[in-house]
Formats: structure tokens, C-alpha cells, sequence
DNA sequence: CCAAACAAAGGAAACGTTTCCTTATTCTTG
DNA sequence: CAAGAATAAGGAAACGTTTCCTTTGTTTGG
């Protein structure tokens, strides 16, 4: 139904291949300037658009790279995905974008997905751990490029960019401390327990301790990393525990379990900061524009972006493991402990 | 580099063709149960995954969509994206998202892009109505099926599934009316203007006069739709007027605005909604979950999904125009007028 | 004036599938 | 026991590109 080369060779009244080699502008293509002039007239006036399909399939290149994210609805993705498209741009590039809906079996499902559009490499941020050795490492070895957001386990060869969120973590707790806070609660979400949450808390202890913070077993609450699933279990919380017990400060793992506890809290008459204060991570753009502006620790989206972008290439500036730092930025949902 | 079907024909010792028979379960596939198997085990073994380029290139079908929306940064259409999927999913079709950015140019870029793809058909929000004449409807014409989220212009024949927020509109006006509002701003953004922001002015004004209410010309501003913009351009207002003049009351076209002016109306040390109410429109998951939270129209995304699938994939079910209803949702934003 | 060089363009194979058609073998059945 | 059916599987073309190789004229240099 499309357009094809042939349409448009027709029209010029020259050879596929020759149209071919104009369109594309090859160096070696020795036809002379009024066949180009009339094969790209032809092009134009039919609106041909060249097959990605065909041309991959022979090429055994696509000019595409997969993006595998865990939420979609997760603001800090859109941000990251725009961010990615605007490097991939820049180089000719195309995106495909899978979203694994924080669902185990369909992480597997979408590399299937992507495999099958035989893009030129792969980015993933993953929920499974269990899928570097099953997937991702046979993956590589077999040659498409693949790159991990978050960092893939200790023993893995993988290539990779992170974030370091150790001493901007250290810096929320000193933040806190300084304002006060004695007693803090944390909200985890349950995704990739091994890599992110399991490391991140240990080292949360080694900081509380520094700072003379406590936190109680039963406020390390953990949920699916959505707002709403917060605002359910941190509800919850709420409703069990007399006021005075509460810690007077929540960490949260990222902004939206930020947003819905902080919904329950408003719900349960807590007035933020002063009743409980509430720091996230990702620095969404919602965060600075919610009525009580939320303090959280930012990624730097548009390094990930960049170094995520480079490795995928190939590129000689690329590094096999790239770790980035989070930045604390304070806003109104700290304040002075009252408690 | 990859597992191709010649590689398992190989490994299982038969044709390719009848690898292919096999693995796609065609009914007229007469192999025998024991070479059935032993296909599928060296499939399994070989981590084949098909190539759906040389797939579609042979099929004329590639069972993929294309989606081209606005803005991936508004949470509005990562819903919509996520429901659009999920339709998708169910029928075996994938998708392919192209962001416009905003960018009336980047628009037909995007247009161009999914063409190569050689989707099955396309979903367009678009925000160029130029692009009506130019692209979409010589591309419906050409047989690709075309349909437009939010409404083609008055002359148009392309499918389409928009939401009528009239009567909803109406509802925020008589909520705002009996809360006691007389006069009332709006916060439009400058996309797509003839096809939605001049009848919706329009029938705003009727509406408006219906329940007694004013909106000085002064009052109706336009910025980019983004929270950021939304937040410059209502700061400027605010800090332009004395408190007594403005109104009491703002509508603004999509929650993004309404979360970049209630900020803007925060910084100024405005109450919310006891010295300005806000109303937004697309009830994104954060309008629920915002320390003061959204009193908004929601769409109904769902159903959207429903019929602009339906309608993509030309169901026997599908409409050639479908209208939806928006719903109001008071929250906490609004409340009785003091001025 | 002829061979060699060059300009300009066409022919055909290949990419990984699917589908239609053909072939080979075994099993019925009159 | 031969003819036809049934069973099982292979051969080859096609999809729209790109690339390598070949072909056809025309110009140049000795």
C-alpha cells in the first residue's frame, strides 16, 4: 500500500538500485545530477518513505535502541525517557520504549518484545534480579550491546550506570538531624530488594548512627512503588500508631510513595513539616511544584541519559560502569522537629 | 547474530519452512507430534525469538500501532498510553509511542517516523492542524488506518474519539456558583487552538452566563502546557494585580497548568482554595494525591482506549466518531468564595 | 585508430520469514 | 495388487531494501 523504491524508480524511469544509492547519498553513487535532481523529485512528489523494515533486514542495523522501564506512570521515567530520545536524536537514532508495569513475568515478556524488533542494543532498568543470569548476560555475550540502569549484582560484567545515592542519603540524614529530627520512618518499595533496597539500608544505618537517628523496625514500611499503593500502607500506619509515637521524619524511596504518604498524612490532620516531614528521591517535576514542595534527593537525569546512551553505542567516550551522585535539595516538606 | 529459523531447522534436522509451520501453529501443519516437539525443544534450547521485520516485510502486517501523543511528561498521557496497551496487549498488537514534544515540526517528523515503521495504523493527538490536510488525511486515504484523539476539524472524514467536556465544564461552573464565585480566570494553553481551545472558550462563555458568572478578558491567559510555564506566567499575574482584583476562582485547561498556578498562588501566600480556587481537567493520578488535592474533570481514559483501539484496528464494533463524557471531581481546591 | 579508462546505470543476490506447491513415503481399499 | 488417499516434509518464490558485480556507451591517450 506503501510507497516502495520500485514506485519511485518507475516514476524516474530509473533502476531501484539507483534510487537507492541517491537516496541514500552514497559517496560511490556516479549518477549524474539531473537523475538525482529527477529521482529525488519522484521521491518527494510520491511521499516515499523507505521501509525500516527491509532496509534493517539487510543492513542487520536499525538505528534503534530498546528501552525497558519498570513504570511508565512513574514521572521520573518520562523525564528519563526524553532525555534518552533527545541523545538518541542527536545521533539518527530511534527509541522503542517497553514498560515492564512492575510485573516480573512481563520484564521477560518485553525483552522478548524488543529482541524480536532486533534493536541495535538495549537499555534496562530491572525488577527481576533473576534476569541477568537467564537473560541479560546470554544477551551480551551473544553481541547486542546491553546496559543497565541501577546496576547489575556484584558479580556481573554487565555494563552499567548508576547512582550513588549514599552521600546525598548521608546528607538528607544530616539535614534532618539538624533540624531536630531524632526518630525517622522509611518507606521502601518492594522492587529489586537485592540491588537497590538491601545495600541502600545498610548503609542508611551506618548514616542514622553517624547523625544519632533512630528508626524503629516497624516504620520501615515497604509497598509497591506507587503513589497509591503509599497512600494505602502509610494510611495504615497512621491509624495504628498514636501521633506521639510516629517518627517526626519519613524517607521515602522515591517521590510518588512521598506523594501518597503524604496524602495519608494530610488525611489523618498531620500538618507537614511541623507533625511529620517527608523526603523522597528522583526530584520529579511534580516535586517542586506540589503545594507543599517536597524535599528530595534528584537524579541526574541527563548524565544517566548521556553516559546510558554512550555505552548502549558503543562509544569511545563510553565507560564500562558509570556511577553518578544524587543532590539533596531542600524544600517545604522538612522543617524543625516539634516532637 | 541472532537465533534465525534456519539456525533451529538445523538443530532440529528438518526445513525451514517447517520449523515455521510448527512454531506458529498453523492449522494445515501436518508434522508429526514427535517432530513437533523436538522443533519446539530446539527452539526453547536456541532462544529463538522471530524477527518481525523480515516477519511484517513478508506478512504486510505487522501487528503494531502507532501512538503519537504531545507530551510524555504530562502524566495525562502516560495513562492514556498505559490503557492504549493494555487494549493492545489483549489483542496481540504492539505499540510504538512517538512524543511530538510540543514541536509542530517534530510533529511531522514523528508522522514520518511511525511510516517507516510500517505500523498497522496510526493514533494521532495532534497539535497542528495543518497537519490534517498535509499527512493525516492523504495517509488515511493511502489505506492506513487514522485515528484522531480529540477530534478532527468540522470538514473532516477521519475517525475519531474525543471527549465532550461541555456538560462537564458546565458542572465546574454551577460547583463554582454555588460555592459562591463570581468572577472567574482561565488558564488555556496555545496548542491546538481552533481545535479545542476556541469552542471550549466559546461554550465557556455561554456556560458562564448561565450561573451569573464574569471573566474579565484580563484574566484568560495562555502559556506552553507544562506546570513550569503554567507557574511563570501565573506568578506574573498575581504579582500584577492586587489580591482584591483577581478572581476567585481559576478553570485551567489540564491539571499540569492548574499544579504550576497553584503553586505560583503558594509562593505569593494565597490560601487555597479560601483565597483561589482552581479547577483542572484530566484528573492525572497526582490530582488525588496533592497535599491540597485537585478538584478536577476527569477523562475518561479507559474508554478512550477502548474505542480509539476498536477504531484503529477497525472492529466491527468501532464507531467512525465517538464522544465521551468528562466527569467533575470535587476535591479539595475549590471551596466557598470570600470576596 | 584502437585499447584502456571512465561515466552512468542496470542485474541479481541477500537479509529472515511465510506460503504455496511439490515430492516421497506409507497406508487403505476395492 | 494397483491406485488413490493420507501423512510428512522439502523446494522455491516473495516481501522491500542494499550491495556487489556487470553492462553499455563515451571519452582519452599513445
Amino acid at each position: 500500500m506503501n510507497v516502495r523504491l520500485k514506485d519511485v524508480a518507475k516514476e524516474a524511469g530509473v533502476a531501484v538500485n539507483t534510487v537507492s544509492s541517491i537516496l541514500n547519498s552514497r559517496k560511490d553513487s556516479w549518477a549524474s545530477e539531473e537523475t538525482k535532481q529527477r529521482v529525488r523529485d519522484a521521491a518527494k512528489k510520491l511521499g516515499y518513505v523507505p521501509n525500516r523494515m527491509a532496509r534493517g533486514l539487510i543492513l542487520g542495523k536499525f538505528n534503534t535502541i530498546g528501552l525497558i522501564i519498570p513504570d511508565l506512570q512513574n514521572p521520573f521515567y518520562s523525564a528519563l525517557i526524553t532525555e534518552i530520545e533527545t541523545e538518541l536524536i542527536k545521533r539518527n537514532y530511534e527509541l522503542i520504549i517497553e514498560d515492564t508495569r512492575l510485573d516480573f513475568k512481563r520484564e521477560r515478556l518485553c525483552l522478548e518484545r524488543i529482541k524480536g524488533r532486533q534493536v541495535d542494543g538495549i537499555i534496562i532498568n530491572p525488577i527481576n534480579p533473576a534476569i541477568f543470569k537467564t537473560h541479560l548476560e546470554p544477551l551480551a555475550k551473544s553481541g547486542t550491546p546491553v546496559v543497565v540502569l541501577g546496576g547489575p549484582p556484584e558479580n556481573s560484567s554487565l555494563c552499567s550506570v548508576q547512582v550513588d545515592l549514599n552521600s546525598s542519603i548521608n546528607d538528607a540524614f544530616r539535614h534532618l538531624a539538624e533540624l531536630g529530627h531524632k526518630k525517622i520512618g522509611f518507606i521502601l518499595h518492594k522492587l529489586a530488594p537485592q540491588e537497590t533496597a538491601a545495600p541502600r539500608t545498610a548503609r542508611f544505618r551506618e548514616a542514622m548512627n553517624e547523625h544519632n537517628l533512630e528508626s524503629p523496625k516497624e516504620f520501615l514500611i515497604q509497598c509497591e512503588p506507587t503513589m497509591e499503593a503509599a497512600f494505602e500502607v502509610f494510611a495504615d500506619l497512621i491509624a495504628s500508631h498514636p501521633k506521639k509515637n510516629l517518627p517526626t521524619a519519613f524517607v521515602c524511596m522515591n517521590d510518588l510513595l512521598a506523594m501518597g504518604a503524604m496524602r495519608a498524612a494530610r488525611d489523618a490532620k498531620l500538618a507537614i513539616p511541623d507533625d511529620i516531614a517527608f523526603v523522597g528521591v528522583d526530584d520529579i517535576p511534580a516535586a517542586r511544584m506540589l503545594p507543599i514542595s517536597l524535599t528530595t534527593i534528584s537524579q541526574p537525569v541527563h548524565e544517566m541519559a548521556v553516559h546510558v546512551i554512550e555505552a548502549v553505542l558503543e562509544e569511545k567516550s563510553a565507560r564500562k560502569k558509570t556511577i553518578l551522585n544524587g543532590q539533596l535539595i531542600v524544600r517545604e516538606s522538612t522543617g524543625t522537629a516539634h516532637r
